[in-house]
RNA sequence: GCCAACGUAGCUCAGGGGUAGAGCAGCUGUUUCGUAAACAGCAGGUCACAGGUUCAAAUCCUGUCGUUGGCUCCA
């Protein structure tokens, strides 16, 4: 066996001893919950990434003290070191020992007739589980109860809300302080507190969950927009500008009224009715419309940074990830069925391109086929997934398929990217549409003559900017490449006398392009450095007496440690490179 | 939308029926300094908002708004 192989085993073991400790920590738990709420429902109480839960329906919230007891009365069952038992029982057997708890009887219930009920059991305590567990209790390691939330049974917003623990449990205090350490990281790079501590930007309760981006924020907001539109040179798009509210006919036409209204913000004039516009596809199809098409244009591709808004419900919106107010770098591309491979291609190229620029490495894709309720025949499907799928195939990139998750209108590829906690976010998609040009009986003159249906691609790269942005910032800790920095040199004069010098280096560097500041505050350099440092500014230029009489600046990165001296020109020529090719 | 917690100065937070507090940031002055915090002073508040209880409410109660953690949702 190979030493990679004999690594990668214990790994396996890790995970497997950390999933048969946290379910047991479960059992010990809901065991806990019954001791002090005799009355209380159990539901499931499953391991997860990090951790445990379990839900419960008790008469009354769970409170912090509560959760002390519990964790007490944990101990006291993992310091007695229960042996775990398992044992098969018949279906009605089951029943009849859960019979005074709802949620068992209804998962027996919908058990297969042909299924092998077991239970688990430590000690006096049972429950319906198809086993995993550790030895004993007394293996379950350290854990910690974590926090209470709601969580709907089974999922559903139309049953019960039961009270939810969560907890973890690690093999050892080391491990706990570990996992414990990395949401404390987490906390530190969370992009809200960046947006304040960056001057990035904030929220507002007179308009919430819709960022204001302060000059600083907007600076990166920008700075994305130039690439993506230095892309969109290179692939071939033109942009385009459409109207923000558009009567309510077109929202009929293109479905959005029968199917997204109530994510529409509506407005009433002149006893009119408008929507503000949550897509930009239906504006794309009415510029298609403007003119008639060749097939010798096909493909045409529209790009629209329209400003997008739409009602989320509240208590989903959650800082720049998920917000009522936002841009997409969003495009819509009119071809024949025949180009659609070749375009999803061209267009999952030019992501690949741009996420290596930001140093996306975890990204995960998704296949997204039909679902039941959907528009176009099974031959155009069977069309657009076997395309999708070539590309993804072809590619070489690894991604799972999810049936019955396509949009109704078309299969479509989604790219998700982690949060500092692990959450993951789609960013980029790619989406094929056959209901959009039906809709709007988009057209183009074939080679025949013949009057055709073109088919759209919908796509967004780096998809709502807002929410790039927000996970960029998380994945570089705020601390932006020079290409998007805000600030991207601080001259720092030593004395009050070295200012002038500062500034005609400042007018260098802009003269350059490169965006330049000089500390003139009466604060000593080491507070100045402090202060760059926080804000994150990848290089400072300390000048004093030498650098003046040399014509030079003592260059500091942020990464720490001086760099040494250099002449004002070396420095302007070494970073308009790192900012030319954003390195 | 649902369950829960939270909302005090620009930021981070203390205070919890009887005069509104600290640190940082800001402003003013002094200091002019060589690679992560000089010193002093000043200013800063409808304690989210609206009702109620009380002699008295930032503090207790109710409602609203917002935020956070989950759940659900996410063309």
């Amino acid at each position: 066996m190979s030493a990679q192989q004999v690594s990668a085993n214990a790994d396996q073991d890790l995970s497997d001893l950390r999933y048969r400790m946290r379910h047991s920590a479960a059992h010990v738990m809901a065991e806990a919950v019954m001791k002090l709420f005799p009355e209380a429902q159990i539901a499931i109480g499953p391991p997860t990434e990090d951790g445990f839960y379990y839900d419960f329906e008790v008469s009354r919230p769970f409170t912090p003290e509560d959760l002390e007891q519990i964790e007490a009365l944990m101990r006291e069952t993992i310091a007695a070191d229960r042996p775990f038992r398992g044992e098969t029982l018949s279906r009605d057997h089951a029943l009849e020992r859960f019979s005074d708890q709802k949620f068992k009887i209804e998962i027996i219930s919908d058990l297969p007739t042909d299924e092998e009920i077991t239970v688990w059991s430590h000690h006096s305590w049972e429950d319906l589980c198809r086993g995993g567990h550790v030895d004993s209790t007394g293996k379950i390691g350290v854990f910690k109860l974590l926090s209470v939330a709601g969580a709907y049974w089974r999922g559903d917003e139309k049953r019960e809300m039961l009270q939810r623990i969560y907890g973890t449990a690690w093999e050892s205090q080391e491990a706990l302080d570990a996992y414990l350490e990395r949401v404390a990281e987490a906390e530190r790079r969370d992009h809200r507190r960046l947006g304040r501590e960056l001057d990035l930007f904030f929220f507002d309760p007179i308009s919430p969950a819709s960022p204001f981006f302060l000059p600083n924020g907007t600076i990166v907001l920008n700075e994305l927009i130039g690439y993506v539109k230095e892309l969109y040179g290179k692939y071939g798009y033109q942009e385009v500008m459409t109207p923000q509210i558009f009567n309510t006919e077109l929202w009929k036409r293109s479905g959005h009224y029968d199917n997204y209204l109530d994510n529409m913000y509506m407005i009433n004039v002149d006893e009119r009715e408008y929507g503000v516009k949550p897509m930009n596809c239906p504006a794309a199809a009415i510029l298609y419309l403007a003119n008639l098409h060749s097939y010798r244009e096909l493909p045409i591709r529209y790009a629209d940074f329209g400003r997008l808004h739409r009602y989320e419900r509240s208590g989903v919106t959650h800082g720049l990830m998920r917000v009522r107010s936002m841009t997409q770098d969003d495009a819509h591309i009119f071809c024949t069925s025949d180009q659609i491979g070749q375009e999803v291609n061209s267009f999952i190229e030019m992501l690949e391109e741009a996420y290596a620029v930001f140093g996306f490495s975890e990204m995960r894709l998704a296949l997204s086929l039909r679902p039941e309720k959907r528009v176009g025949s099974d031959e155009m499907w069977d069309r657009a997934e076997a395309a999708l799928e070539e590309v993804l195939e072809t590619g070489g990139q690894d991604y799972t398929k999810e049936s019955g998750e396509g949009a109704f209108y078309g299969p479509k590829i989604d790219f998700f990217v982690p949060d500092a906690l692990g959450r993951e976010w789609q960013l980029g998609t790619v989406q094929v549409d056959f209901s959009l040009p039906e809709r709007f009986d988009l057209e183009y003159a074939a080679e025949d003559g013949s009057r055709q249906r073109p088919v759209v691609i919908h796509r967004a790269m780096l998809g709502t900017l807002e929410r790039f942005m927000g996970v960029l910032i998380e994945h570089l800790a705020g601390a932006f490449p020079v290409w998007l920095s805000p600030v991207q040199a601080k001259i720092i004069p030593i004395a009050d006398r070295h200012i002038e010098y500062g500034e005609s280096v400042r007018l260098k560097l802009v003269a350059a392009g490169v965006r330049a500041e000089v500390d003139s505050g009466s604060d000593r350099m080491n507070a100045k450095i402090r202060a760059a440092q926080q804000r994150k500014i990848p290089y400072m230029l300390v000048v004093g007496d030498r650098e003046q009489e040399a014509g030079q600046v003592a260059v500091r990165a942020r990464s720490g440690g001086n760099l040494g001296a250099v002449s004002v020109d070396d420095f302007v020529a070494q970073i308009t490179e790192e900012i030319a090719t954003r390195s």
